[in-house]
DNA sequence: TCAAAAGTGTTCCCGCTACACCCATGG
DNA sequence: CCATGGGTGTAGCGGGAACACTTTTGA
C-alpha cells in the first residue's frame, strides 16, 4: 500500500515581462509572460505545460527545477526561484502517481533564452489550453508574486541591473497587472532602501526629453521590506 | 537512478496557546505551544519530533497530515491546516530517504485533546533538544503564523467560539510573542469585520469589574483582510 | 520655442497608535 | 465608595495617493 510507484516532479512558472512586439502601429505594452511548453503525444496532445521533470535521487528540488529549466528549455539565468504548493492529489494525471512540488522563478527582464521549438512565451492574462492542473499553478505563481512585490524587494529578479524608473513602472504595471505611478513607486521603494542611485543618467530617445536618472536594486537576494501591516511591535 | 525507494512523509507544527500553569503565585501566563513526541527508537532517541508520517497511496497530503494527527496524538479537532514548504535534501535524515511535506496546524483556545503518555505541548519560547530538521520547521509555522495574524482572520483558529476582547488579546501576545494593546485590536479587527460582536457579555471574576462584551470571529475559513501593504491598484 | 520625458513639491486622506477619560460591577 | 476590569473618544503621526509644477533634453 506504501508508495506503489509514486513519481516525484518539480513544475516551474517562469515569469519574465516582455515586450509583445505588435505590428508597427499597435501600441507593444509590455506584459508579464510565462513559460510553456506544447505536448506532442498524449495524454492531452495539443496542451501547454510548465517545464518540469522528474526528481533525481542526488538531488533536491530546488537543484532538480534548476537543472530542468537547463536541459529542458535552456534557461539558466533564474534571478530567484522559491517554493510554492504541493499538488498530490493521487488522480491529478493519469497513470502512475506524480507529486508535483511547484515553483515561481524569474527571468530579468533584459535577458532572452534561446528557446526549443515547442516552447514559448505566453502572457499570464490570455493563457492557452493548458495540460492537467498547471493553470492552477500559474495563478498561484501571478498571486504570490504579486503579494511580494508589495512588501518585499522581488522586483530585482524582473529587472535590468541598472534602470530608469519609467522601467521599473512598466515591470510593477506588468507584473501587477493594474497601473502605478512612477512618482510614489519611487519614493516608497527609496524610503525602505529597496532601490539606490547610480549616480549616472540615460541619453532620452529620438522623441526628446530630460534624460533619467539610473537606479539598481540594492540587494540581489530576496528581503522582507514592510514586515507588518497592522499590529506591530511597540517601539 | 530514479526514485530508489523514497519516502513520502508529512510533518506537522500543531500550535495551540495555552497556559503554562505555574504553581500557585507564579504568574501563569499563555503561551504558544507546539505538540511533540519523544523518540524511544534511533535514531536520536531521545530528542523531540514533530507529529506525522508515511504518505499513503490513496490519500493526497492533507488528508494524510489529518490523519496522522487523529491516529498517533489523538487531535481531531484542527481549525486550520495549511502546507508550508517541502524539505528534500537527500541527506535529512539517515537511511532511505524521506522527502517531508511540512504544516502548520491550529487548535482552539477551549480544547484540550487527550494526549499519549510520550508526548507534550513545549513553548515555543523554549524547545527542546529537537530531532533532525523539526525545529526549523517549528520556526517557519511560528513566523508563517505571526505574519498571517496581520493580515488575515486566521486568530479564529486559535480562539474559542466566543471570546471577550481580553481573551483574544492573550491569544495575539502569545502567538507574536509581544504586547498588543486591547483598543486598537477591537478596533482593527472591527473595522475589518473580522470579529462581530454577539450581544451578550460575561459575567465577571471574583474581584469585580465591567461586564466584559463577547464577540466572536465572523468566518470560521481563513480569508485575507488586508491584501496590499503598498502599492494598491487605484479605485 | 514647443513638445516630450523625467523629477520635485505639496496637499490630502486614511489607518494605526497612544492615552486619557468614562462605565459597570463586586466587596 | 473604592478598587478592578472594560469600553469609548480623541488627538497625533506617518505613509501612501494624487496631481500640479519645474527641469532638461531634441526637433
Amino acid at each position: 500500500m506504501l508508495h506503489g510507484s509514486t513519481i516525484h516532479e518539480s513544475l516551474t512558472a517562469v515569469f519574465q515581462v516582455r515586450h509583445f512586439d505588435g505590428r508597427p502601429g499597435t501600441d507593444e505594452r509590455a506584459e508579464l509572460a510565462v513559460l510553456l511548453w506544447q505536448r506532442a503525444l498524449d495524454p492531452q496532445a495539443g496542451t501547454w505545460s510548465l517545464p518540469g521533470g522528474k526528481l533525481r535521487d542526488d538531488e533536491d528540488l530546488t537543484t532538480s527545477a534548476r537543472r530542468q529549466l537547463a536541459e529542458k528549455v535552456d534557461v539558466r539565468n533564474l534571478a530567484h526561484l522559491e517554493q510554492l504548493s504541493v499538488f498530490s492529489d493521487p488522480c491529478r494525471v493519469p497513470g502512475p502517481r506524480r507529486i508535483a512540488s511547484t515553483f515561481l522563478g524569474l527571468v530579468p527582464l533584459t535577458t532572452d533564452p534561446q528557446l526549443p521549438p515547442d516552447t514559448r512565451w505566453h502572457s499570464v492574462w490570455s493563457l492557452p489550453e493548458m495540460s492537467f492542473d498547471h493553470s492552477i499553478v500559474v495563478e498561484h505563481a501571478r498571486t504570490r508574486l504579486a503579494a511580494k512585490l508589495s512588501y518585499t524587494n522581488i522586483a530585482f529578479a524582473l529587472a535590468p541591473p541598472t534602470f530608469a524608473m519609467s522601467t521599473l513602472r512598466e515591470i510593477y504595471c506588468a507584473a501587477l497587472g493594474y497601473d502605478v505611478d512612477t512618482t510614489n513607486l519611487q519614493r516608497v521603494l527609496s524610503r525602505r532602501k529597496v532601490i539606490t542611485p547610480t549616480g549616472t543618467t540615460s541619453s532620452p530617445g529620438p522623441a526628446g526629453g530630460r534624460p533619467a536618472a539610473m537606479y539598481r536594486f540594492t540587494d540581489s537576494q530576496i528581503r522582507v521590506t514592510d514586515e507588518f501591516a497592522a499590529l506591530r511591535p511597540r517601539v
